[in-house]
This record gives structure tokens, C-alpha cells and sequence, in this order.
DNA sequence: GTTCAATATGTGCGTTCGCTCATAATTAAG
DNA sequence: CTTAATTATGAGCGAACGCACATATTGAAC
């Protein structure tokens, strides 16, 4: 997860000013941006680390999205300004970092049903998969929103979210696609069946009706994407 | 100089009424002064507003988000900043606004089929809907994502998009409800189906894989609609 | 023509915000 | 202990931005 800047063996030069040069000189060729700018090797640098992130998120469900800059979070999280910019070279960076974090977390569900259902039919496989993405977006349903905002045409390292949780879905259902009826175009059913997943996923945490349950929630969607791969 | 932007406008907004609900809106502690915004009268009024809210289209898909600010909406849209600030009393009035034309646009749209396919059955109803939702989205595909995160808890004063959204679709669902097996929860129906729609009509404009064709894909979100109504 | 309201202009003010830097405190290692 | 690396601090700077205001221009009605 953590980003490492790469051959800062030298001896004690000024990593911010090393930073900065390479950001401002190689700015278009290097596409790559660590999103720390210091490596925290201590305990207590962790925790800076961790509270920052933490912060933005206790911001954003607290005060909304206006009330995040870079000071308060800062002050939510318990650190002073300074801190924060030791690990952070800008603003933007604490939200590529989130994105990653979130990124992993839902990656990681993805993939520990992907291996649980290894021998499960198509049908079982999915009802799962529903169920871990809904459950994932259940504790911070806003968090969604505020990074796709913040973090432009997905520009940082890691690679497209959408298109990796595309991945999944394409594996999951090639190598069951002998379930499906013949002559089906697997390139739009997986198209179809990751934007349903996503959007029903946001959908059941964000926007569910008072008079639906979780468990209804799920169970509805599971439907409605068995009933699509089954047509 | 005045320069005329002969962007042809999507809708006839009564623009108006909009300006009638933001400086009403501005006064929500008792305002003792009159509104200093100013309502548009003349025809070079009105081509003001609109260019101002042409301008911030232009700006987010040529320069993306972080360069829309007011001078730089003034500038692309070819007035001063000092006219901007005539009709809209701040910077987020400008979201509403395009948030407003957006709402309506859609709105219409919807209701035009509703109207047609009067008499139609469910599958035709559901086949026109869903191909009059994805061409909507078709012209700017991010712009619901700027709106989305600038107009924060659709606090205007129209009522809540997605709520109108499923209102529309919940009339067209309970109206062929005999085309439903029986027992089948409408909540469960209308929020699963309004949510497949509004966002594979989203999918489809902003990340429709390079080999599917625009036709293809309204085809295979109107049959995953389908498959799940008949289920 | 005259007159006044409506509209247009853009300089610049006040504020906010991202971020730097000099310095101090803490921890690790010898 | 000493010493050096790591981490923490926060006042404040420069820039950008939202927006007001004083002024100029245009349009409509007579």
C-alpha cells in the first residue's frame, strides 16, 4: 500500500526540495506520483498517517464537503499542518491515498469471494459478491461521491477502479459462461452486470427506500442480475 | 462587448422563476435589504444567463474542474464578471441553475414518453424510456458528476431529482402492474429498476466499452430491465 | 430628441486556503 | 550518556478566488 520514494539513499538533502524538483521538472514524462511524500518508518508517523485519512472521512460525514481543507483536517485529526504535509506533498494526494485504501479494501472482498466460490455456480457466486459490495459501501456511502470528485479521471497510480472491478466480473462469469444460454455477448453482459452490481451496490446503501431492509435490498438485487443472466 | 453564444439551448427554462427562487432563497434569515439580484428582462439578459451556463459546460470538459472559478466562467462565456454576479448571487446559484436546467430536461423527457406510450405495454414503455434516458446523457456525460458533488444534497428548491425520477417510473410500473407476476413488492421493483436505468444510462454515455455500439447497448440494459420485470 | 430603468464593465478588496520553513521535540542507535 | 535521524509544530506567506461597487453603456418609452 504504501508508496516508496525510490533511491533516497542519499544522505540527509532536503526530501521536500528532491520532491518538488521532480514534480515540477518531470511533471508531464512521469506520471508517477507517490501520494506520501515521506515514508513514516516510526509508530507515531503511522498514526499521523492513519488519522489524517481518518480525519477527512469524520469531515466530510460531520461538516460536508466544504469544510475540507487541508488546515482542519489537520486539526480534526489531531496533527498540526505541518505533520501533514511531511506525508502528504498536496491536498490531492490525501485523497488519492483514500481512493487507494478503498480501492484495496474493495478489491480484497472481491477477490476472497472470488476464491470462496472457486467451484460454486454462477448464481451462488453472484449472491455473494452482491452481498460483499453492498456490505462495503454500508459504513461510508458518501465517501464514494467525495473521491470521484476529488480524484479526477481516476490520474492516479493504481489502475481504474471500474476497470478492475471489470476484471472480476469478466472471470467470474467466462469461466461460467456454460451457464449461460449460447450466442450471449460476454463483453456486454459484463458491462451490464458491473454497472448494475456498482450502481445497486451505492444505490442500497445511499438511496434505499425507509420500508426496505438490507437483507430485501440485497436479495432484490441478487434477483435482478439472476434474472438478466439467466434471460 | 456583448457576444451572442448561439448555443442552442436544450430546454426553455423560464429562467425567471429560477432567478424568483434564488434571491428568496438568499433571504432566509429575514433579509432587510431587497434582493440585489437582478432579473432578467431583455433579451440580452437572458443571453447572459445562458452563457454563463453554456460557459461552465465548455469549461468543465475543455479544463476539467479545478478551472471553473467565476472570473474564468465570465471569461468563457464572454461577459464580465460584474454581469455574472447581475443574476446569480454566488457561485453555487450557478450549479443550482444548471442543476435546474438538467432536472427539467430529463423531467420532460420522461413525461413525453410517459404521454406517448400511453397506451402501450410495459416492454414498449420500458424500451422508449430507457433509449430517451441514455441520448439525454449522451451530449455531456460528466456533467452529472460536477452536480452531483457541487450541489450537495439537492438543496434547491425543486424537489429531490432521484425522488422525481422514481415517482416517474413508479407510475409507469403500477400502472401495467397485471404484467407483474403477482406478489411482486412495487418499492422493491421501482427502486431497483429506476436505479438499473439511471445508471446504465450513465454507464452507457461515460464508459461504454470500445466495442459496443450506442444501439447495442440500449438494447442490452432494455433486456436486463426486461428480464428482470418478467422474472 | 429626453429620460430612466435595465444591463454591462472590470478594478480591486477582503478573505481563504494551500503550503513553506525555521525550529523544537522525540526516538533510535551507539 | 551523546548524536543523529525522524517526527512534530504553527505562524505566516503568496496566490487565488469570490464578489462588491462605482461607473459606463444600451434599450425602451415617450
Amino acid at each position: 500500500m504504501l508508496r516508496i520514494l525510490k533511491g533516497i539513499s542519499l544522505i540527509n538533502v532536503n526530501i521536500t526540495h528532491i520532491c518538488d524538483m521532480l514534480a515540477s521538472m518531470a511533471a508531464k514524462p512521469k506520471s508517477k506520483k507517490p501520494s506520501l511524500r515521506r515514508r513514516p518508518q516510526q509508530r507515531r508517523a503511522h498514526q499521523t498517517v492513519e488519522a489524517v485519512l481518518d480525519a477527512v472521512i469524520r469531515l466530510l460525514k460531520r461538516e460536508g464537503r466544504a469544510a475540507i481543507t487541508t488546515n482542519r483536517i489537520a486539526e480534526v485529526a489531531g496533527v498540526s499542518i505541518g505533520s501533514l504535509y511531511q506525508y502528504f506533498p498536496d491536498k490531492r494526494s490525501i485523497f488519492i491515498a483514500l481512493h487507494q485504501r478503498h480501492i484495496e479494501q474493495i478489491d480484497r472482498l472481491v477477490e476472497t469471494q472470488l476464491f470462496k466460490h472457486a467451484a460454486s455456480p454462477l448464481d451462488v457466486l453472484m449472491r455473494a459478491m452482491i452481498e460483499a459490495m453492498v456490505d462495503a459501501h454500508i459504513p461510508d456511502p458518501e465517501l464514494f461521491a467525495l473521491m470521484a470528485a476529488e480524484v479526477p479521471h481516476m490520474a492516479n497510480g493504481s489502475k481504474d477502479f471500474a476497470t478492475r472491478l471489470h476484471g472480476a466480473f469478466r472471470l467470474a462469469i467466462q469461466s461460467r459462461a456454460y451457464e449461460l444460454k449460447k450466442g450471449r455477448d460476454l463483453d456486454k453482459v459484463v458491462f451490464v452486470v458491473t454497472n448494475m452490481v456498482d450502481a445497486l451496490s451505492h444505490g442500497a446503501a445511499l438511496r434505499r427506500p425507509a420500508g426496505l431492509s438490507l437483507a430485501d435490498a440485497k436479495a432484490e438485487i441478487t434477483q435482478a442480475v439472476l434474472a438478466y443472466l439467466h434471460a
